[in-house]
DNA sequence: ACGGTGACTAACC
DNA sequence: CGGTTAGCCACCG
């Protein structure tokens, strides 16, 4: 079955973003770090496949930008949430993770 | 069982 | 600050 079970890693994970509160953010790897695992890449995996069930805007890369692919759309989230934002002179507007990184 | 892939990260130049 | 290289773990066919 395509179900997760309730120990599965893929549940942890969203376990965890659900954790994350309105305004603040964490990175790939703190999701991993949180569930004792040293795999950002398998998160994103997650977020992939059951991220429409949480709040996967509240999940970004180390470097303040949302998911690649979801950047705009995690922008409209963010600002909804109140998270702090920093914009570039280009344009471009990533997550202030000194201020909004979950601590 | 095996290899390729991915909503990543850190290190290096 | 930005592009490149290598490392990393879990999932799918």
């Amino acid at each position: 079955m395509s179900e997760p079970a309730a120990d599965d890693f893929a549940s942890r994970v969203l376990d965890v973003v659900e954790s994350i509160p309105a305004g603040m953010v964490m990175t790939y790897g703190d999701v991993a770090a949180a569930i004792g695992s040293r795999a950002p890449r398998a998160v994103g995996q997650v977020m992939a496949r059951f991220g429409s069930e949480v709040a996967w805007w509240r999940v970004i890369r180390s470097s303040g930008l949302p998911a690649a692919g979801h950047e705009a759309r995690a922008i409209e989230l963010l600002t909804a949430d109140g998270t702090p934002l920093t914009t570039g002179a280009d344009g471009a507007v990533r997550v202030d993770l000194a201020a909004a990184r979950v601590r």
